[in-house]
DNA sequence: CCATATCGTCAACGGAAAATTGACAAATGA
DNA sequence: TCATTTGTCAATTTTCCGTTGACGATATGG
């Protein structure tokens, strides 16, 4: 049998208090986990939990192997990390997380140029706006736009990510430029639909007056895309980052508004590389956080959309 | 993959200085142990050992990993230890040593018995003459004559094990019966044939008078059971432990010959239990212990062969 | 100096142990 | 009460592990 496969999936049940739990987690199904926890208890020839009615509790037993697993577990995984930091070619799986636009837009392209130049390298791009725990997803590297990067993981800023309210020409002359963040609750305004969302939006004005505007529109998203999309279609406002909204405005087939004011987001201003304190020395995260700092510094390419007077 | 095996693997390999040879040892084709080292670099994507022509060399990675390897795998062991010395109820396999003689003799007939006992148990009996190592051959508790204990392992004396030097009937009375250790010098006695036999035989006397004899018998065996059968035929005269001898003397059909003097052997005069520390404490080596104890304590069987009077 | 044995490696095959599937009883909560 | 969830089991599929038998390379011995 797997050893380490059927000790990690031991020590998963006992975190989450069940076979089932676990099962999810691990991402195998029920039977499984039941099958390998009966494998330990007959190899070991002991009970390891007690089975009462639909509660998992651990044997005595079950804790010293427990405490054991955690120990050992660690081991195999700090032998791991040690000898994989050694090496100095990128080699293997690099699994990246991202937010579905900006990984899309920015870091998708990046893959293919980063595996032809290392031949032994592999990756994946995990894209999703919903936080993804790095240990349990086994990610690499999560480029992330966030007020307070996770404690447990290393974060490296790149690069700050600016937002911009803006909409069509046509829906500009059509509904009326706002001059004052109050005009904005005249008009149709799209937000980020999140699960903290607040139905209000946040300006800061250049002397650090904040403005608070509540937000209306009849239709909402929880995707970045469609919010994009329906502002190019002239439907409303929005705001936009400028990786999305730049290249449109250079073009003419966006205009920002308010450029006075600064969009305040739960998302904070800037967009860190994350990484858990074990990766930080892996060849594959160090180029590929090389081949990402080539691209985005000092200046991402979208930011150079309007003139020099106007860029702070 | 297979953790577990692969790591074991790479530690042999190192210990062994070749892959070869760690294939030998762990009972496996070169084949594998060769893939095993290949995964394992493929996976770290760290060379482990640089393959010069014919030499095997840890590299500077291999020996990090061997260092963290014998530290997990350490760790692993003693999780299983601790866990399976919890339990109450002897199961699982349990692997015995012993001599070939003895072994057949007087331990095969427990296995059953100790079996039937214990119905979650299997046992195995690995007979051989030759040193087997507790921890290469995963044994559980080996019983060994000899005169000093290895230092690693628990050893438990047993008993006595004594030595008599006979005959058949027939024999004496056509080459005539020694009186003196020195009349062995003119008959066929046969001694066991062992890596560092000393061709003489070697008696204590009563008053702690040693003496040497010469051996001289034209064929010689490395079993036991061999010169017990060549002794019964009639060939000749031999050293017999008593748990061979002792059925067939008290039958009449073997006599003993100076009987005033101990015959001293390579082995020494005890059999001990001997078994690895982590195993003191596993419930079907004590029950096996106490089986043990049981049927050779105070006194083996096989030792009232003679009359009250002669036995010291 | 050649013959032999041994070494590490490779590709292909066979089989054993995985993991999934689909079902079941028991137990919980609406 | 019914619907859901949980842990388990038997049967099936799939995966991957280990053997086999070969190869070139390299020591070793006569």
């Amino acid at each position: 049998m797997n050893w380490l496969s059927s000790w990690e999936s031991f020590v998963r049940v006992v975190e989450t208090g069940s076979m089932a739990g676990a099962a999810r987690r691990l991402d195998c199904t029920r039977a499984q986990v039941s099958k390998q926890i009966a494998e330990l208890e007959r190899n070991f020839g002991v009970r390891l939990f007690e089975r009462s009615t639909r509660k998992l509790a651990l044997t005595p037993s079950g804790e010293v192997f427990y405490q054991h697993a955690l120990r050992a577990l660690d081991a195999v995984a700090s032998t791991e990390i040690a000898v994989r930091n050694l090496g100095d070619t990128p080699c293997g799986l690099l699994r990246i997380s991202a937010s579905l636009a900006f990984g899309r837009l920015y870091i998708a392209p990046l893959l293919p140029r980063i595996t032809a130049q290392y031949p032994e390298l592999e990756c994946e791009l995990i894209l999703s706006d919903q936080l993804v725990d790095l240990f349990d997803d086994n990610i690499d590297l999560a480029l992330r736009h966030t007020k307070a990067p996770p404690e447990d993981a290393v974060a490296r800023r790149l690069f700050a990510l600016k937002r911009v309210i803006c909409a069509t020409p046509d829906y500009l002359a059509t509904h009326g430029r706002p001059e004052h963040p109050g005009d904005l609750a005249w008009h149709a305004c799209f937000g980020y639909l999140q699960a903290e969302a607040s139905n209000t939006l946040d300006l800061l004005g250049r002397n650090g007056e904040q403005a608070s505007i509540p937000i209306s529109s009849r239709f909402r998203f929880n995707n970045l895309d469609c919010i994009f999309d329906a502002v190019m279609a002239g439907h409303g406002l929005a705001i936009l980052p400028t990786y999305m909204a730049g290249p449109e405005i250079r073009r003419g087939h966006l205009e920002t508004v308010l450029d006075d004011y600064e969009p305040l987001t739960g998302f904070g201003r800037d967009l860190y590389a994350c990484y858990t304190p074990s990766r930080v020395r892996l060849p594959k995260v160090r180029v590929f956080l090389e081949e990402l700092e080539r691209q985005f510094s000092p200046v991402p390419p979208w930011e150079n959309f309007r003139s020099a007077d106007r860029n702070p």
